[in-house]
DNA sequence: TTTTTTATTTGATTTGAATCAATTTCTTTA
DNA sequence: TAAAGAAATTGATTCAAATCAAATAAAAAA
């Protein structure tokens, strides 16, 4: 099961947040340091293992989460069970809610995780105080929203060879984004899981990595590792 | 062409601000009135006809508009020619950009246009010591996410007849919240930009519209008027 | 290790929506 | 009011991706 951690930093001179390795993609960068210690007491971390469900779309939202470690994958679900996933996340990212209302979505884990959790109440208490972070969150989530967009695109009008170049691109520029090795990239996710992601089947990937092989854009180091040997000629594979 | 409207109310008691009658819709209306006449300062009124465009897609943002009177579209091109409307706008939605960067998509009017502009600039000063319309703007931005996420649902994995009802629902809905008649419904926009809102043809649009018609659910008043026959009928066939 | 289970790939066939092609209906303007 | 132009509908055909069905490969458990 998950558990919460049991890292009492109160004691200490340096809180949790001081010593927090994803804070340069976080939201919580825009906070100096001095203002650290006692924004570190507004959160709790917590820890889940792989597919462990964080909260579901019908529950009444408590909590903003912020990743520190591993990846979660937001979905909605149709009431005949069709699937859509709304977004693979990653360690800086946040989800969740900032105000009380439904869960927009469900969340799930990929993998082992690490989140930092805001009770509601209590960070929109600290964003009261502080206009800085409020701006940053209005600027993040205004950022989520064009990446919303841009999924639109896809998801309208692009093709099933396209849409795939295009994930692959996506998460080696996320990973650059965020200091990890853009190549090889490891993808944590199943066939299946970029299927529900992507608006295909999970036949239909396994046939556009292969074509996309066929074409040495990239090659398989484990069905897991994507190396991209041709970044040029698989970017002309999308848009 | 378009003009910027010579409505001078420095000298007057009242702004236009306070007369607007879209407020209650708009993120302003977290606002108290005293405070409508400094506010109504940083922002300039302007007027578009039918098909004007607002902004394209690659220039350099200056602007976030409000929308006082008629519709929007925004959309996406991919260089190849596809277009991808991202969203239909009206009376009391806002979109732009408030932060230096490139717009993110194309906007045009649909039919006559009434607007509010902010310079992000003073918009981001006036927002410094206004932490109300931060939080205001947060979650508007937050909700516009939360459709944006709907839509991924609708263009990901639903079918042609799905993805028409939900959007004439979609629509209904959204004319009884700004407190318009929802039923008949005018629809303003084409059904090229509908199939190109919702990533289908027209001709498919078309097709899905007489289905409902032939099993009851609607009726075209016009070509551009639907009355809606039978909700719930027109409900079932979506989700 | 071997066995079992799960994940992925490949093949054959079907199908929903796109495309191509008229036709009809609306709207505009002469 | 008629003519021209634009928008919308309907029909025939094609095609990309889904579905159905094995086969193969990888990971987990015995």
């Amino acid at each position: 099961m998950n558990k919460t951690l049991n890292t009492d930093f109160t004691n200490h001179e340096k809180s949790r947040c001081v010593v927090c390795k994803i804070r340069t993609y976080s939201f919580c960068r825009c906070l100096p340091e001095e203002k650290l210690k006692t924004f570190a007491k507004i959160s709790d971390e917590k820890e889940f293992e792989d597919k462990k469900t964080i909260f579901l779309q019908q529950e009444q939202s408590k909590n903003l989460y912020n990743i520190t470690k591993g990846n979660v994958k937001i979905y909605r679900l149709l009431s005949d069970g069709r699937i859509q996933i709304i977004g693979f996340l990653y360690p800086g990212d946040f989800f969740g809610s900032y105000k009380k209302e439904k869960y927009n979505y469900s969340a799930e884990s990929i993998g082992d995780l690490r989140l930092c959790v805001f009770n509601q109440q209590s960070l929109d208490d600290y964003l009261e105080e502080n206009m800085s972070l409020a701006k940053e969150l209005l600027h993040m989530t205004s950022h989520e929203l064009t990446l919303a967009q841009d999924r639109m695109m896809v998801l309208g009008k692009m093709n099933a060879s396209e849409r795939v170049a295009k994930f692959i691109l996506n998460i080696s520029n996320q990973r650059l984004r965020i200091g990890w090795q853009n190549n090889p990239i490891s993808i944590p996710m199943t066939r299946q899981d970029i299927a529900d992601y992507l608006g295909l089947t999970l036949e239909t990937i396994s046939r556009e990595f292969t074509k996309l092989k066929a074409a040495n854009t990239i090659k398989f180091l484990t069905p897991k590792q994507i190396f991209i040997t041709d970044r040029d000629k698989l970017s002309s594979f999308c848009n």
